[in-house]
DNA sequence: CACACCTGAAACTGTTTGGTTGCATTTGGC
DNA sequence: GCCAAATGCAACCAAACAGTTTCAGGTGTG
């Protein structure tokens, strides 16, 4: 988590949107929770917290992480707080990547072009 | 860059790869030096050196930090040093968010068929 | 009501990161 | 050979981060 401006909404065509989604899923344990939560569906915290030697506030630090760049949702359910994805901003990044691969294709395309010129 | 196993080969199936592409991803000013790598091709970091109020060294890091992962490959040149984009652990990333993305949708059938249940 | 259970929030610590400054090294052209 | 351009490398710094410990607040059940 280090690219983090200002104040923007975090879902502008920018750079700021992927890079904030990539940053949030570039750790082991994050990616470790969102594959769980993809797994299992709404999990409470501390069904998450079983695994490796981890603790329930560092999940839940994770969790309000993943949270904060819209890729999880979390919903009351009696005493216990579930959290589930939300794959939009998923998507998004996915997209992301399509079109930087696209691109790269293109730009191969291109040079490959003017070099046989 | 926070996932930092001890000496996996960061091409593994498990969560470290993609972990660690996520997170050289992770960073505006890294993404921008994708973006664009991935329009002019392979680019010396001279000229890469110019946009934003960014140093030569800290261009250089970032482009390390992106090389280690795989994403970029450098080349000489001349006396340049010449960065292009790889994009093989790119596809690779884009597919591991396909497959949770994939995961999910079969979750929340299985989750909406139980509820019916 | 009392007692588990589940969670939130704050303070603190060691480590990592992004960035800089300064200097050494290689390379090509004159 | 000499000089300028392009790069590499090491030390250093402030800020952010991952994780822990500790305490307080809700919430259901007997």
């Amino acid at each position: 988590m280090s690219a983090r401006p200002s104040e923007e909404p975090a879902n502008e065509i920018g750079l700021g949107g992927p890079a904030l989604v990539f940053s949030a899923l570039g750790d082991e344990a994050r990616l470790r929770l969102m594959m769980r939560l993809c797994e299992d569906g709404p999990t409470s915290i501390a069904r998450l917290t079983d695994g490796p030697g981890i603790t329930r506030q560092a999940v839940t630090k994770h969790l309000n992480i993943l949270s904060d760049v819209g890729l999880l949702r979390r919903t009351r359910q009696g005493r216990e707080r579930v959290w589930e994805l939300t794959p939009e901003h998923l998507d998004r990044a996915r997209r992301y990547l399509d079109m930087v691969s696209q691109q790269w294709d293109e730009t191969l395309a291109r040079l490959k072009f003017s070099a046989e010129d």
